[in-house]
DNA sequence: CACATCCGTTAGAACGTCTAACTGAGGTTA
DNA sequence: TAACCTCAGTTAGACGTTCTAACGGATGTG
C-alpha cells in the first residue's frame, strides 16, 4: 500500500514537472508551439516517455486549461475571503483587481482560457463549474447594491437560466446581469490588453479597467 | 506589358484562391491545422509550389489577418454610409449590429483577428490603420451626443494620445473614451459568445449586446 | 527562332505527434 | 530468497508538417 502511494506521489510529481514544462514553453512561444519532445527534454528523458503520463498534446493542453480555471477561481475567492468585512463596491473592485492581476501575471494562460479555443477541446463538468466560480463571487457584493431592473428581457432569460445552477443560491435576474456584464467588460480589456491591442495607443489601460468597474457599480446602484 | 498584366492577374488569382482554401479550412480545424500542403491539394497542386506565392505559413497567416482587418472595416463603413441621414443614437446601434453580424458570420476570422496572437505576428502599418478605421466610424455619431466627462484622466491619456492620429479629426477625450469603451464592451461580448462560453447559460447573447450598446449610448447622452 | 523568366514538380532535411516492441528497474507475492 | 509482474523509460519507425534545393517544362520577350 505505502509502496503503492509511493509510485503514486512520484507520477504525480512528474506530471506537475511536465505541466509546469509545458507553461514555460507556452509563455516563451506561444501555445502552438507545445513540444511534447521539448517538455521532455527539459525532464531528461525522451518524448514517447510522456505518453505514460498524458494521452497525448492535446490532453495535456486541456489539462492546463483546466489547471487555469481553477486557479484563478482560487485566486479571486483568495481576494474574497480577505475582503469579507468591506463594503461591497469595494469588494467590487477587490476582486476586479484580483482577476486583473491574475491575468497580467500569466498573459499565456489567461489567453490558454479565453483566446481562440483548441479546436478539440470540450470542457469537462468540474471545468465549467471553476470557471463561473470566479464570476460567482462577485454576485454576492453586487446583490448587496439595490439593483435596479433595466433590461428586463434579458434579466428574465438569465434568471431563468442560471438561477438554480447551484441548489441554493437563486439569485436574482439584475444581479446575474450585472454579473455577466462586468464579465464581459472585464474580458474585453483585458483580452485586448494582455494581445497588445492597446500599446499603440498612448492610455493606460489600467485607468479603462477601473473606469469600468466604476461605471458597472454606479449602474448597479442606479 | 498586357502579357505581363496577365500574368500577374493569374498569380493574384491562385493567391485569391490559396488564401479562400485557407480561410475554409481555418473554419473547418481551427487556424493551428493550416496546412500548406492541403492548401496545395485543394488548387490541384503540392505543397511546396505554394512557396512561389507565399514566403511561408506565417506570411499566409499574416495577410488573412489583415485582409481581416480591412473587410471588417470596410463592413463597418458601408453600415455607416448605408445609415448616414439618421439619428447618432441609430447611426451607433447600426453601426454595432454590423460589427456583430460581420463576426458571428465568419467566428474563425474574427478569432483571427482578436483571439490568440500568433506567435510571430507583427501588426504592419496599414493593418493598424485599418483596425483603428472600423472603430473610428463609431467617433463621429458618439460625437454628436452631447458627452459627458466621467474619467478624466483616462480620457486626458486618450485625448493626448490619440486625438492627432490621422491629421485632421481631433476629437476630445470623452468621446475618445466612448469610442474604446464601446470597442472592449463589443469586443467582450463578441469573443466570449464566439468561442461558445454562453452555450451553457440559457441565454440569448443578443440581447446582452444591444443592451451594451444601449448602455454606452445612454451613458453618452448624460 | 533563341532566350529568359516563371511555375510546378520531385527529393530530402529537420521536426512534430504518436505507436510498437523491447529493456530494465521497482514492488509484490509464493 | 526467488519468481513474477507491473510500470517507466528506451529505440525504431510510420506519417504529416514546413521549408530548401535542384530540376523540367511552359509562357512570354527580344
Amino acid at each position: 500500500m505505502e509502496n503503492a502511494t509511493r509510485r503514486e506521489r512520484i507520477r504525480a510529481q512528474t506530471r506537475d514537472e511536465a505541466k509546469a514544462a509545458a507553461l514555460r514553453q507556452i509563455a516563451a512561444a506561444g501555445p502552438q508551439s507545445l513540444s511534447l519532445n521539448a517538455i521532455g527534454k527539459e525532464l531528461g528523458m525522451t518524448g514517447p516517455a510522456l505518453y505514460r503520463y498524458f494521452a497525448g498534446r492535446d490532453e495535456l493542453l486541456t489539462e492546463l486549461i483546466s489547471d487555469g480555471y481553477h486557479d484563478l477561481a482560487d485566486t479571486v475567492s483568495a481576494a474574497a475571503t480577505a475582503v469579507a468585512g468591506k463594503s461591497p463596491a469595494e469588494r467590487i473592485r477587490a476582486l476586479a483587481r484580483a482577476y486583473r492581476e491574475w491575468a497580467l501575471a500569466q498573459p499565456h494562460r489567461y489567453l490558454l482560457l479565453f483566446g481562440t479555443p483548441v479546436p478539440g477541446y470540450a470542457a469537462p463538468a468540474h471545468t465549467i463549474a471553476a470557471a463561473t466560480r470566479s464570476l460567482r463571487e462577485f454576485l454576492e457584493p453586487l446583490a448587496e447594491l439595490a439593483a435596479v431592473a433595466r433590461h428586463p428581457d434579458l434579466e428574465n432569460q438569465l434568471a431563468t437560466g442560471l438561477a438554480d445552477r447551484d441548489g441554493k443560491a437563486g439569485w436574482n435576474g439584475v444581479v446575474l446581469r450585472l454579473g455577466v456584464t462586468g464579465w464581459t467588460r472585464m474580458h474585453g480589456v483585458l483580452s485586448l490588453e494582455v494581445e497588445g491591442h492597446f500599446e499603440t495607443m498612448g492610455f493606460n489601460p489600467a485607468l479603462l479597467y477601473e473606469a469600468e468597474i466604476n461605471d458597472l457599480i454606479e449602474s448597479a446602484v442606479g
